[in-house]
DNA sequence: CGTGTTCGTGTCCATCATACACTTATGCGA
DNA sequence: TCGCATAAGTGTATGATGGACACGAACACG
């Protein structure tokens, strides 16, 4: 620790033993009605073939997050979402061949954004329901598990849902998200009249088209008001 | 972990760079009327003789939660405390001289227990008052500060904050853990009504001594209740 | 122009949150 | 022992919020 020597070349050397840290992204969107995670299907052994996170090891010189992005980037394509820390796994026997810490992170993602069908895209990337999930790599079930319970946690007192869906939105569409999330069926007037009465989200003149029905109004997040909140330590719930 | 011997010096070579990985531990105490905070002073280089956070590095085969409660004993002599993974803090510069990356966690104590006189006890540990705080080691500050934006968020909805009361216990004392936490005052009738709906909290038939007033009914918290609610779902908010 | 489908809206009631003040019990000292 | 100082313990009234509940309006399509 204290006295530091350049490693030969290609060689690193420490006086104690150091375990691999790495980055894993749950990333979540939303369906038509239900929750998917993307899932990559791992090239290489251990766990070769199986299904796992996103995610990789931490560079030399780079922040947790950075490596987060970076490693979403490289293998699946989605940059510019929403991203935060949710917890960090560090069980000893975690990966069966050495010791790796993994620091999960969460993201939530337009699925209209990332079209990916499963199985076709770069090295198998595939979106998959979180009722019906194949066999995944080391514990990444648990950590998608904490995953899912922090996003449940957390809608309920911070607007992030609205990371779920594109940048115009019915009030339908924002309440069948908060429904899906919450896994239970909300009354329309009473979410309509909590809704706005946040006053977080904007009325626009533009409507849906293409519907063979009534066209409902489209709304947008009023992200800024919302930042300006916070920094107040303004609370809400939902 | 016990009987562990470190290995000759250079021995530990890897076909990439590794960062250290540490733990750090914010333990919060109640004393009459703040929150306090458990600081050792560091022995060693860099920041040597700066206050810093109970902490140090992982073993090799050692569980995260494992390596910050082996850290806390041997520094500060705390054992058996309610202790939860708070953030993973990993900048590549919080450590001048080589990558660390640090898993911090917040315990909560119950001062009494542990009476510690600043400066006085094993390599000096001492506590000290959120609201004065000495300059800090490394990112601590920051640390801390997420600690305690954690305790006040959590406290809400679930309730951890019985961790830093004695086992029997006045409903005065809870009101006031709630005020200094939350940083405001509550209503005493309103405080009471609220809390013993809960049923939380069992009356015993114990009372305070030695007070030169009107002795108040001590109670104490009903874990196996709380238990068995959590595990069903239920939802609290104070 | 009729039919199918979703949009958009208001009221009533129960529950919960908050504001608010006096009597009771105890220890201590005059 | 009596009074004083101090904190304990208790209820009600009012406003705010949450939840149940049903129907006419708009639009596409055949």
């Amino acid at each position: 620790m204290s006295a530091w020597t350049p490693p030969p070349p290609g060689r690193h050397v420490y006086e104690y033993p150091r375990p691999a840290v790495a980055v894993d992204c749950v990333v979540l969107g939303l369906d038509t009605d239900d929750l998917k995670v993307l899932l990559i299907r791992r090239g290489v052994d251990p766990w070769k073939g199986a299904w796992a996170l996103p995610g990789g090891f931490v560079g030399e010189r780079e922040g947790l997050e950075a490596a987060a992005r970076r490693e979403l980037v490289e293998e699946t394509g989605i940059g510019e979402v929403f991203l935060e820390q949710l917890y960090t796994f560090g069980e000893p026997d975690r990966d069966p061949r050495h010791r790796v810490i993994s620091v999960a992170y969460y993201a939530l993602a337009k699925l209209s954004d990332f079209k990916l069908t499963a199985g076709t895209d770069a090295a198998g990337a595939g979106w998959h329901p979180l009722s019906k999930l194949p066999a995944l790599a080391f514990d990444h079930a648990t950590i998608i598990d904490a995953a899912v319970a922090r996003l449940r946690g957390k809608v309920r007192y911070a607007p992030i849902g609205f990371e779920l869906l594109p940048p115009r939105f019915t009030l339908t569409q924002l309440q069948r998200l908060y429904e899906i999330i919450l896994e239970r069926e909300l009354d329309k007037r009473n979410f309509r009249k909590k809704i706005l009465s946040l006053d977080l989200v904007i009325e626009t003149d533009e409507k849906q088209t293409g519907v063979r029905h009534r066209a409902a109004r489209l709304y947008r997040f009023d992200r800024k008001k919302y930042d300006r909140l916070v920094k107040h330590g303004f609370e809400f719930a939902i």
